[in-house]
Order: structure tokens, then sequence, then C-alpha cells
DNA sequence: GCGCCAAGTTAACGCTGTCAACTTTTTGTG
DNA sequence: CACAAAAAGTTGACAGCGTTAACTTGGCGC
């Protein structure tokens, strides 16, 4: 008897996407750490503990797709709060918002995402292609803004990485609990004092 | 018969300070993970499986104690490379440059310090006092810009986080390979463009 | 109708953090 | 100076982990 949704299934009904889901929701319960394991994602989905290694080559594969699961949703994120101002240096610093936004919103998957992603190896070419779009956001933005002159000339990928680097910083300090902040307005308005100060610091100097 | 160092040592000579230095030996060794096991330090160092226990109340209270130095030596290589520059935007700029060149320089030993450091709990007080000593060289900086009218008007603190956004998080990005760079100059070259655009934001608007 | 191979299971290996119970050494005090 | 108490270290065990080998099951193509 096959299953109600007889896709690519065989015997359980897209393990994979299960494993991964339910990876995704253990992360997302306990936003402590990631101390996910194998064998409770396994669990949850009701399988053996070795069946996820039909799936993935190991844990970090498994991972790997949830990271890849993340940064999609991040692009989407970005897509969606960036909007469509005109001004490109609005539009650069609502990215910057949203980018921290999202990592507050999401604290164990957003952890997730960074502790898999890697730039050299090859072989995970879909995660670097989806972190690449949601980068791709910040870097056109910027060029944008040096088309209309408005930012400082030099290679946008460069001036995106120090853009990078601080909402980065900026969000893995708030989601560790590494700053004294706990009131989420304030931490937004910290967010908004950063993004502001850096795209200050990116104009063009008149 | 006393051991030749016979001062607050009991039968070892002084354990607890030789975990930490075996602790610190493996993570500078392998650079590529925590996965420093508790067991392999006790190994290294001579003693049983279960000894680091009259030293440390877990692998995690271990691990606070790395941390912790690493964030002493952070602070002497900022204060070092900081100098004397009377002019604070220089100091400002100088320290940035030092503490992701120590990031770069140590990277298994900076994740460490960050994987452990929180700022709630209490019970951690010298750790987040050296984490704090470290980070009061920006906010000094910041506060000695604002003095000569230099540096915009606020928190100096709440800037001086803004400043350790960007800092940190560049100094995360390269040190686990998520920007393609693998060249020390196009790093540093990178870290001085960041550092500049910062603290060109950060000034006052004239 | 049937064989084959993907998908899933069971059992095991070595590793880990941690604890309880025990032994050894040091030290403070009558 | 003796000796008890406590500090420091050891052994052995437990549960959990990632991973693999050997096995079984079941659905699809011929």
């Amino acid at each position: 008897m096959p299953k109600a949704r007889s896709r690519v299934t065989y015997h359980h009904g897209d393990l994979g996407k299960a494993l991964i889901d339910a990876a995704l929701a253990i992360i997302t319960e306990e936003q402590d750490a990631a101390n996910v394991s194998l064998r409770e994602v396994a669990r949850r989905v009701g399988v053996s503990q070795a069946a996820p290694y039909r799936h993935f080559a190991d844990k970090d594969a498994l991972l790997a797709a949830v990271a890849e699961e993340g940064f999609q949703r991040l692009l989407n994120a970005l897509q969606v709060d960036t909007g469509s101002d005109p001004d490109p240096l609005a539009r650069l610093q609502a990215s910057g918002v949203a980018y921290v936004k999202f990592a507050i919103a999401h604290p164990a998957h957003y952890r997730v995402m960074f502790s898999t992603f890697r730039v050299d190896q090859e072989n995970n070419s879909s995660l670097n292609a989806a972190a690449g779009k949601a980068f791709a956001v910040m870097v056109d933005a910027i060029s944008a803004g040096q088309a209309i002159g408005a930012i400082q000339p030099g290679n946008p990928r460069q001036l995106a990485w120090v853009t990078w680097s601080l909402v980065h910083g900026l969000a893995l300090l708030l989601i560790d609990r590494q700053l004294p902040l706990v009131d989420e307005q304030d931490m937004l308005s910290l967010v908004t004092l950063a993004t502001q100060s850096l795209v200050r610091g990116l104009q063009k100097p008149s």
C-alpha cells in the first residue's frame, strides 16, 4: 500500500526531509546550544539510530542541510525587510537591521548556520550558494550606492564584508548573551546605532 | 620529601595550572575545533581521568579558566599595540586592528574565549572581569575621543559595543574561513578598511 | 512474478563527561 | 610528635554519543 504522498519515497516517506525538520525542531526548542544528537533526531522521527546514514554521510552533513535551510530563510527575511526603498543607503541599513533581527529571532539556527558554513570545501556547493545569495543582498545595496555616488569607491564585495562583519558580530554578541542587554528594545536601538554608524562611515566623503 | 616548588601544592605540584596549560596546548596544536576532551587533558598531564574534578567542577569550568587566560593575553596585546598615540581616533583604530590580529594569531583560543564567556552568570566573576578589562580599552579610547570632540556624543559603552561587534564579527569570519581570504596581507588590509570605515562613522559630524 | 538494490534495523566499538567509592598524602592541631 | 581530618588522586562504572558492519525488509523495473 503506497503512502499518501508517494513521491520519491521508498519505505518511510521522505526521511531526510523529515530528519532536517526534526533537527530544526530540536534546535528551535532548546535554543541553549547545538547539543542536538543524531540519535535524538532519529528517535523523534521514529527510525533507528543508523537510519540517518542512508541519507547523510554524517552528522555534519545533516547540520549542513539545516544550515542551508537557514540561509534560504535569511535571504527571504532580508529581501522582505530590505524592501524597495529608492535610497541604497536606506536599503543597506535596513538589510543590516533585518539581518540582526533574524539572528535574534532564530538564535540556535543562526549558530548552526555559522558553525557549519565554510567557504573552502567545494563539496557543500549548495550551502555555499545559499550563503552567497544572502550575502549578495548587501553587495547589491553597496553597488547601487556606489553607482549614485553615495558610497565610497572600492571593491563592493570588500565593503560588504565589512558590513557583514558588523552585523554578524553584533548578532553573535547578542544571541550569546555577551552584551548586558536583555530588553529587545535596547537591542534594537543598538542595532540601529551600529548600522547607522557604519553606513555613515561607508559614505563618500564630500 | 617536598617537591622543588612546595607552594600551595599537595601531591602533584599544582595541577589545575598544569591542566589549564595542557588544555591550552591541545587547543593551540589542533586549531581545528574545540574537540578537546577532558580525558585527553588528564592523559597529557599524566593523571587519571577523574583527577581534574578535584580542581574544576566540570569541563566547562576548565575551559572558563582557559578563556580567562585568553582575555588577559588579549588585554595585554591591546595595551601593547594600541600604544600611546595622542590621537584617540588613531588609538581606537589601532586597538581594533590589534584585536583582530590577536584572533588570527590564536584562533582556537579565541573561539574558546567566546564559547565560554557569558555576561549573565555572576559566578564566573573573574572571567567577566578579565573580559571587561579588555573591553575597557575600547571604551577608554572612545571616551577620550569624545572628550576632545572628535567622536559623536552618546554612551561610550554603547559606541564601544558597536566597535566590538565589528572586530568580533570580522575576527570570527576570518578564523572560521567564512571569507574567501587566505593571504594574511589580504586579511590585514580588510581589517584596516573595516576599522577605518567604522572610526569614520563614529566621528562627530562637522 | 521475481530478483535486486535502496532503505531501515540491530548490535557492537571506542570514545566521551561524570560520579561513587576507595586509597594515598599532606597538614593542622592537641 | 602523633594522629585525625581533609585534600588530592585512582579505579571502575554508567549512560550517552557518532559511526560502522552485517543483516533484513520491501517496492520497483524487467
